[in-house]
DNA sequence: TAGATTGTTAATCGATTAACAATC
DNA sequence: TAGATTGTTAATCGATTAACAATC
């Protein structure tokens, strides 16, 4: 998608693999493998047509969808996620800010009530939200999860610095800056500064 | 390092391949395999031993040193960087804030001055930053990149929504919470709800 | 027709897992 | 000695890449 986005701000109808590719820092082949597994979106020797392809993607994608997003914990990590502007137009939008710290609740953030996790259960059932991302300390992670899973939950990206236990059917998956940086700073550390 | 924690807290002295597979969703012969990459750490019919274990991962990891890292935009999220208390104990310390908003400029978080992105160069010199973390607005992101490229900064941890052009002798990673979720709501969408 | 690029097959590469001798 | 667990080899699995016929 963004490759797609990319080539046509310069104006392009069609783009290639190779050009998309090149962008993303990923092969030719398997830029024409991935998408050769939905379905024969190209045509040789011409390429892409961008507008073609990038409905074909949101379509696979489910973008076209909106899923709505529980945030947990209204500190500083909550409220970026919050007040970030990238969901919208990418298939997610914040439906409810829950915290336990009664001088949060009732304020607002991006006009946006937070809430009580007192009724986190009620709310995920009425606002019908699949979708959780979790910004708490590391000690209340997994108390929280099992609140969330219990209301129905089934996928939760994780802000705490801690491994969750959950039933299989839930997926989660980890953001970690610290883990982003060590993989990085581990190969900077055999090499002299 | 995480299951070692979690063992330590538990009060027990010797841990297995099996016991932190388990904890951390990864099967124990993975554990075995990557540990023995970097010596022999363990005991045959006893298992790992934590402390020394723990030792070792932190030398290995380059943990014992303490990376002083830039972070370049002080909007929500790089607020929420500087404000983070993940970074201490675990190798990583913010150095340095800045941002192009004059509003910013001068004003302190978490007692760091902003400084304008004018001074990025010397700071970075200064300082021995090596490790930057970009969150500023997509637009300014490769413009801001060629800047810490040219500072002397090896890793970059990017945030911002798009794709970065970089020398190949820097290491860039992405975080982008709009993909994390993706990959789990792909799967959400092929289920009923 | 000549050039370009797809979709796909086969080859390569790397990562994961199973299994087990070694040994505490 | 019996049971447990390591480190490592070999087998398996999956992902990536190279190559090319098909064809626009």
């Amino acid at each position: 998608m963004r490759a797609l986005s990319r080539a046509a701000d310069g104006g392009k109808q069609v783009t290639s693999s190779h050009e998309m590719g090149e962008h993303l820092g990923i092969s030719p082949a398997q830029i024409r493998k991935d998408l050769s597994h939905f379905g024969e979106f190209g045509k040789q020797g011409t390429g892409y047509n961008i507008e073609h392809l990038s409905e074909q993607l949101r379509r696979i994608l489910g973008v076209e969808q909106e899923w709505a997003v529980a945030v947990i914990g209204a500190g500083a990590i909550g409220k970026a996620i919050v007040r970030y502007g990238g969901f919208s137009g990418r298939g997610f939008r914040v439906a409810a800010v829950f915290d336990n710290d009664p001088g949060k609740i009732g304020r607002s953030i991006n006009q946006l009530e937070v809430l009580s996790t007192e009724r986190l259960g009620s709310t995920v059932r009425q606002r019908e939200i699949r979708v959780a991302m979790l910004a708490v300390p590391a000690e209340a992670a997994q108390r929280v999860v099992e609140k969330l899973v219990e209301a129905g939950v089934e996928a939760i990206l994780n802000y705490a610095p801690v491994s969750l236990i959950v039933p299989s059917p839930v997926y989660v998956r980890h953001i970690d800056p610290v883990i982003a940086l060590q993989h990085m700073t581990y190969y900077l550390a055999q090499k002299p500064a």
